[in-house]
DNA sequence: CCCTATGATTCGAA
DNA sequence: TTCGAATCATAGGG
């Protein structure tokens, strides 16, 4: 763009304040011999030459003058093309360029982690899709998750009020320089096409500016995303209520203990936890159960005999939503002491 | 420190 | 896909 403007500005001084020409095409006398011609153009270029010299009043007046000549039209188009074919022609060829691949990558990841992509409600879907996705996070950890969505869409806000920002003032410089350089191609050689290319270039130039910002959004997020990926790598133990729920359930199941998808979704919501979760729970719980059964003895007692006390006051109390169909049958694991939906006597 | 408990992950089989 | 089994990695208790 520096260029470009210094391009403008020479012919800007060239053509604005140019006394001599005027004068001389106010006259009607131009060209009528050739040493007068000569003459004339030796004339101008001295007045080109010491155009700084004038009052900035002075200049404006001449312009005027230049502008409404008759020859002005004729004069400029010449003028913008022999600009075309000179000085414009070396930069062609660099337009069109093909989309920024690393563009592309940050604009995928930006609407992958729901920063770029639709309002609120997908964004922070789309986080939750994606941490669900990056390894079934517990909603145990609901602070931390909440947390996360709370940083993200913090980030998302920034970015929008930054690229709005952005947009905003683009728009604003484009139409400013689009402004000036009409009211500039009044009196020097400016073509519509060259306006055109000085709006892509500004174009060019904001995207450049958007591309950072773009680039510090995505480490925003990949730090934010690796802080949270770092705490749920921590194992958190689940909570004792949610494990007295799923324990109730699988001894009190345990000739069977495989819940269905309605029976995990239904544990899920209970402990606060997701379906995996439920899935690996009772994954881990049959294993070890099954390889030490000595071990766990005292805990099925101990659940067995609470499911009877609970089964036994279910008509008392009337809200033992726990341990949902299918009690024991047989084929299961090898029992305890006591049958987990027999009652103490 | 070590040791055990425990949630998560991986992998092969059905 | 789901399960069992082995394994990993951390929590948590001495």
């Amino acid at each position: 763009m520096n260029d470009q403007t210094r391009l403008m500005h020479s012919h800007g001084v060239g053509m604005a304040g140019h006394p001599g020409l005027a004068q001389h095409m106010q006259d009607g006398t131009a060209g009528t011999d050739g040493e007068g011609r000569k003459q004339d153009i030796g004339d101008i270029l001295q007045q080109i030459m010491t155009i700084t010299d004038q009052s900035l009043d002075e200049a404006q007046a001449r312009k005027h003058a230049l502008n409404c000549h008759r020859m002005k039209p004729a004069l400029f188009n010449v003028l913008c093309e022999i600009k075309e074919k000179t000085v414009l022609s070396i930069r062609g060829g660099q337009e069109e360029e093909p989309p920024d691949p690393q563009l592309m990558r940050l604009d995928n990841m930006l609407l992958a982690e729901g920063v770029a992509g639709p309002e609120k409600g997908g964004g922070s879907a789309a986080a939750a899709a994606a941490a669900a996705a990056a390894g079934g996070v517990g909603a145990d950890n609901s602070t931390e998750h909440s947390d996360y969505r709370a940083k993200l869409s913090q980030i998302r806000q920034i970015y929008h009020t930054e690229l709005e920002k952005y947009e905003q003032a683009c728009n604003e410089f484009t139409t400013h320089v689009m402004n000036l350089l009409r009211e500039q191609s009044r009196t020097r050689p400016i073509s519509p096409k060259e306006i055109e290319r000085m709006v892509s270039i500004i174009h060019r130039k904001f995207n450049s500016i958007q591309m950072q910002l773009k680039q510090s959004t995505c480490e925003a997020v990949m730090i934010l995303r690796s802080r949270f990926l770092d705490a749920r790598r921590k194992r958190r133990n689940f909570n004792k209520q949610a494990t007295e729920i799923l324990n109730e359930y699988f001894y009190s199941h345990l000739s069977n203990p495989y819940p269905s998808e309605e029976a995990k979704e239904e544990l899920a919501k209970k402990c606060s936890i997701t379906m995996s979760q439920v899935s690996n729970w009772f994954g881990n719980k049959r294993i070890r159960y099954k390889k030490n059964i000595g071990k766990f003895q005292e805990e099925a007692n101990m659940y067995a005999a609470r499911t009877a006390v609970s089964a036994t006051s279910v008509s008392a109390q009337g809200s033992q939503a726990n341990s949902p169909s299918t009690p024991n049958s047989a084929g299961g694991y090898p029992s305890p002491c006591y049958q987990p939906d027999r009652r103490i006597q």
